[in-house]
DNA sequence: GTCTTTATGTATCGTACAATACATAAATAA
DNA sequence: TTATTTATGTATTGTACGATACATAAAGAC
């Protein structure tokens, strides 16, 4: 068994010895993200995860350990892959624009045909049904939110925004609307509609900005 | 057996003959509503549900039918309890104290020390993990939206809000950022933090307002 | 009283679940 | 070659699930 010494978590790496690994572990974990993010944790079975792999149950716990382990990885993957709109709103030029930039990623995602009509990280959230996931999604949130309170600090420091603003409220504003816009997409609001919601969710920052002249 | 000749859905009602039930149907339903809204539909299992209501198996499914006709129930009973802030909001005299309202109704009771972190029907809808439980829950929203909506269009015609008003949209806003809040409170947002955001939330209204002057 | 009806408590039913044991296959190491 | 190592496929394991069968209990009907 060959471990990494450095960097990240004790991680077993394919060994060069033994009968190779038939399937390509990033793309079975790219189907099992699917899976998750259609059915949430608790409504995902170990069937359902082998059956979208095409590997057997002994492979994938080889590979991935249990159903929560992969089911980690798999909401990694889904930060790096379908959520990645999120890091790259807050290279916007103004806090307007990030928020813009975030809001319409999101309907974007939310709408794509090639994918769920919701966000894994919100069903995950509220179908993992373990307390121990549930902290972790609290602090990953929390993660967020910090992400995107500096950017609008940032702006208020370069008067982009009023330097009074909140900008610890106004990224919980942010972040509860693409909740909110997780939730009516689940529950079959159309890309039109959710469009219309982040149009009169953005005149927040016209009044905002209009409060500081 | 004696059925309601009129009224609702054709249901059986409570027999004078026969063993004399040895529970109360109300109290046993609200405790099912208790546990069905702190862990949704598929993180409860019928010994969750038994063990609150103080009841064995059969004489659950022989008042309530299986576990997703309880689990309606429930959502009915969470409807006109828990969640009736919401009819009450519409009753006030301003689109904008509707839209308060609300809001503070949704951050007070999902703020109850008594009671979950989390609204149930949100939670329910995203962990039902039942294509027809899914459908009904697009409808109660979409119901819910509806009412909003006629209350906005009212407050249009009142002069409350300019004639041009968007209606649908400035519901489906609100209603939006109800849902928000529930995924920030299901993952530990504070009271403190979700009265902020409601604050933040409302200052649509002066916007929408202002914009008529 | 006896008959009928409904509810209760116990003891399951069959199924699906997450997780493994075990024998075999396919690679490197010596 | 033979030994070692790792992955695969089949066949299970034990448990928990939702849902019931069945015998008994408690009421009104007659």
């Amino acid at each position: 068994m060959t471990y990494l010494l450095v960097g990240m978590k004790h991680e077993k790496v394919t060994s060069t010895i033994g009968r190779p690994r038939a399937f390509d572990v990033q793309k079975a974990l790219h189907q099992a993200m699917q899976v998750f993010w259609r059915k949430g944790y608790l409504g995902t079975s170990l069937s359902d995860l082998t059956g979208a792999m095409g590997i057997n149950r002994p492979s994938l716990y080889a590979a991935f350990g249990n159903k929560k382990s992969l089911f980690r990885k798999a909401l990694t993957h889904y930060a790096e892959g379908p959520s990645s709109y999120l890091s790259e709103a807050l290279q916007e030029p103004t806090a307007r624009a990030v928020a813009e930039r975030l809001l319409h990623g999101v309907v974007d995602l939310l709408t794509d045909p090639r994918t769920p009509t919701t966000c894994m990280w919100v069903h995950g959230a509220l179908s993992c049904g373990d307390d121990l996931l549930r902290e972790e999604f609290a602090a990953q949130r929390a993660a967020g939110l910090a992400e995107l309170r500096a950017r609008f600090k940032r702006a208020a420091a370069e008067g982009d925004l009023p330097p009074d603003s909140d900008a610890d409220s106004l990224a919980h504003y942010v972040q509860t609307v693409n909740f909110g816009l997780t939730v009516q997409a689940s529950t079959g609001a159309t890309r039109k509609e959710l469009l219309r919601i982040v149009g009169i969710a953005l005149k927040i920052f016209a009044k905002v900005n209009q409060s500081a002249k």
